[in-house]
DNA sequence: GTTAGGG
DNA sequence: CCCTAAC
């Protein structure tokens, strides 16, 4: 009886809660997992963080009225206080972690004292939560007995979906990676996830009903994401490979349910918005410093651990933000990102954006590296002959451009001390251990056993196609301490240099397209000469505790798909353009196919329904690529066959382009586009094309 | 914020 | 894809 009290008391709380953006629908799925198969885990796990907790007690001398509620539970007084308890728990852990992480703060946070604890246990939870992947050691943190339950449950969870039954699945960030990678480039992922899609068309409705009752375990994690700040990603860096196997082609390329996107406040940044907030900061740099005094949380670590490791109260501070809810997600447009270019030898604010659908869609990432006046030569010798020993190439690497890094710092921080931030940023995002990667052409060259010649790369001429990344060593994700939170960051490094003999490990080349988590640099201890030169701004040596206020500084690897395209190879181009373009992401044939089918409903002139109806869920297609895509399509449509470049699209789908294009051309779309042409414009594309 | 159209 | 004018 008391506890069928408790569990009611408990639920009708959820429906109270005011969980600010997408966790809505996060926590509406974990909340069927409690109500249909989730009961058990949520049981063990306030078990075992009750249990937890009592443990946590001996040493922090926090009561355990636990059991002495369960006789007052249904009182009034108790039940108020407890909602007090609950209100106050939320703020703590409204980030929108799973539900079940609630639950479990909820029944355990009879005492405030517990709170703060609780809020920490909580906070590690829901990071475990997510993770699933990674290492759990969870540094010896009071999560330790809880993750694994809450893991197991998240883990099933979504699980279903993206790979099921993979044990590496759950063994390896990197494994994780590598499965995303390949699902990436594997046309057949986006074409398992499109009758979702296509039938979605057939309702217009359904993307309501999706949102009202997400099926897919997909969709939770879909709006985590978005949830997350730039700054609680950070927290979340280390399991973005998590983020991304789970969700990443689904997210990004099917029509999962995510909600927020009609939302104005709550609208996943778009490139267009990051532009132009990007734009925004360049004018005003600095100056947008977010305010953070709100958002400060007790710590509940030692001032001189925070002096020792400036680092690690990000974390503290993180989970706090997370708690900040709306003032939160509109603080973060103030974060800014700064890059550090060498050739400037300064920092400059370069963006803003921190989408998390930039953290889902980064394709490539990293620290773009320019390798200025690449200078080759060609040895007479050198033959035809693929063999020929004798031939050399020369590089040589002017200058790199470091990758665009996160920088959460508070106003009143010293600029030694954001100095000393980025130094160590940069020294970190380096020590970790790179590969190489080679492009050209912008393609990159897997075959490590391909030659030179063979690439194309011995001659001068091509030497401006040539492109190199850095890319993470992923071996150091799965080591990585849990509370560390530094993974290595991706660089996309693009010099016109190579090294013949760059370590690229074939298998491994796809890593490229799988997010790197979001890191958090910390000790970064190994600066070498080369380090060094990244930064040409001196940087004044501060006592430890100059850091002290330094909230985070995190490189983020999300934006890497803008930030880490390769920087053009060609030196006169833009060497000092900020703002990089887009990587380029053809249009596959699957989502022509759905683009052709929301024009034929919608027609032309109402991108933005279109990119609702059919794109929703594509967050790297804005309604103007939808619309410049249809624009092409009509191009490709006309021209012969032999003139069409790229992917081939279908004849079939081509035509229906042609019959909609015409269509709409003549019935004005724009002005009075109903269901009343739907039918016909289906009519008259069936008959133009059959 | 969207559209439309040139680049 | 980007950029912008125009709405």
């Amino acid at each position: 009886m008391v506890m069928k009290k408790r569990l009611d008391n408990r639920f009708s709380s959820f429906s109270d809660w005011t969980v600010p953006r997408g966790p809505r629908s996060l926590r509406r799925v974990h909340r069927k997992n409690d109500f249909e198969d989730g009961q058990i885990c949520a049981i063990e796990l306030l078990a075992s963080l009750a249990g937890k907790l009592l443990q946590d007690g001996e040493s922090t001398a926090c009561s355990n009225t636990s059991d002495g509620d369960h006789s007052v539970i249904g009182t009034n007084v108790v039940k108020e206080e407890q909602s007090n308890e609950e209100r106050a728990f939320k703020v703590e852990c409204c980030d929108g972690g799973s539900s079940q992480s609630c639950d479990l703060g909820l029944e355990n946070t009879d005492q405030k004292q517990n709170l703060k604890k609780l809020q920490y246990v909580d906070n590690d939870t829901v990071l475990d939560c997510t993770s699933v992947v990674v290492n759990s050691n969870s540094s010896g943190e009071a999560c330790g007995d809880v993750t694994p339950v809450i893991r197991k449950t998240e883990f099933e969870d979504y699980r279903a979906k993206p790979e099921e039954g993979s044990p590496e699945f759950v063994e390896s960030t990197e494994t994780g990676m590598k499965i995303v990678n390949e699902e990436a480039h594997d046309a057949k992922g986006f074409g398992i996830g499109f009758p979702n899609m296509a039938d979605s068309h057939n309702s217009k409705d359904l993307n309501k009903s999706h949102r009202k009752s997400p099926t897919s375990a997909n969709s939770s994690f879909k709006t985590k994401l978005p949830l997350s700040t730039n700054a609680i990603r950070s927290s979340f860096s280390r399991y973005r490979n998590y983020f991304k196997l789970a969700s990443r082609d689904e997210d990004e390329k099917f029509r999962s349910n995510k909600s927020t996107i009609h939302s104005n406040s709550f609208r996943p940044p778009s490139r267009i918005a990051g532009r132009r907030i990007r734009k925004l900061l360049n004018s005003k740099h600095w100056k947008a410093a977010p305010k953070l005094k709100d958002c400060e949380v007790p710590r509940s670590e030692p001032i001189d651990e925070e002096a020792r490791n400036p680092f690690r109260k990000r974390k503290l501070y993180f989970n706090g933000e997370r708690c900040q809810g709306d003032s939160l997600y509109k603080r973060r447009r103030f974060v800014y990102r700064s890059s550090i270019m060498n050739s400037d030898g300064g920092m400059s604010s370069e963006s803003v954006t921190n989408s998390p659908e930039k953290s889902v869609n980064v394709d490539k990432s990293g620290l773009a590296a320019i390798l200025h006046g690449a200078s080759v030569s060609t040895p007479s010798g050198q033959q035809a002959s693929f063999h020929s020993k004798d031939a050399h190439v020369k590089f040589s690497i002017r200058s790199f451009k470091v990758p665009e890094l996160f920088i959460d710092i508070p106003e009143n921080a010293t600029v030694g001390s954001l100095k000393k931030i980025v130094l160590e940023a940069v020294t970190a995002i380096l020590k970790d251990g790179l590969r190489v990667g080679v492009l050209v052409h912008g393609n990159k060259v897997r075959d490590d056993n391909r030659t030179l010649l063979q690439t194309g790369l011995s001659c001068k001429d091509n030497l401006d196609t040539v492109g190199f990344t850095l890319e993470p060593n992923l071996v150091h994700n799965i080591t990585l301490p849990l509370c560390s939170e530094d993974p290595p960051q991706i660089l996309a490094c693009d010099m016109t240099e190579l090294l013949p003999s760059s370590p690229v490990n074939p298998s491994s080349s796809g890593i490229l397209d799988a997010a790197l988590p979001n890191t958090i640099l910390t000790n970064p201890q190994n600066q070498d000469e080369n380090r060094h030169e990244l930064i040409t701004t001196s940087i004044d040596k501060l006592p430890d505790n100059s850091l002290q206020d330094c909230k985070a500084l995190v490189p983020v690897p999300d934006m890497t798909m803008e930030a880490l395209a390769v920087v053009p190879l060609n030196p006169k181009s833009k060497r000092s353009e900020a703002v990089q373009r887009r990587t380029r992401r053809p249009f596959s044939v699957s989502e022509v196919e759905a683009l052709v089918q929301a024009i034929e409903e919608l027609g032309t002139g109402r991108w933005r329904d279109v990119k609702f109806r059919a794109f929703e869920n594509a967050d790297h297609r804005t309604y103007v690529d939808l619309k410049d895509k249809w624009k092409t399509l009509v191009h490709t449509a006309k021209i012969s066959p032999q003139q069409r470049r790229g992917e081939p699209v279908p004849q079939e789908l081509l035509d229906r382009v042609l019959a909609a294009h015409a269509y709409w051309s003549q019935h004005q779309a724009k002005q009075h586009s109903g269901k009343l042409h739907q039918a016909g414009v289906v009519k008259a594309i069936e008959g133009s094309s059959s």
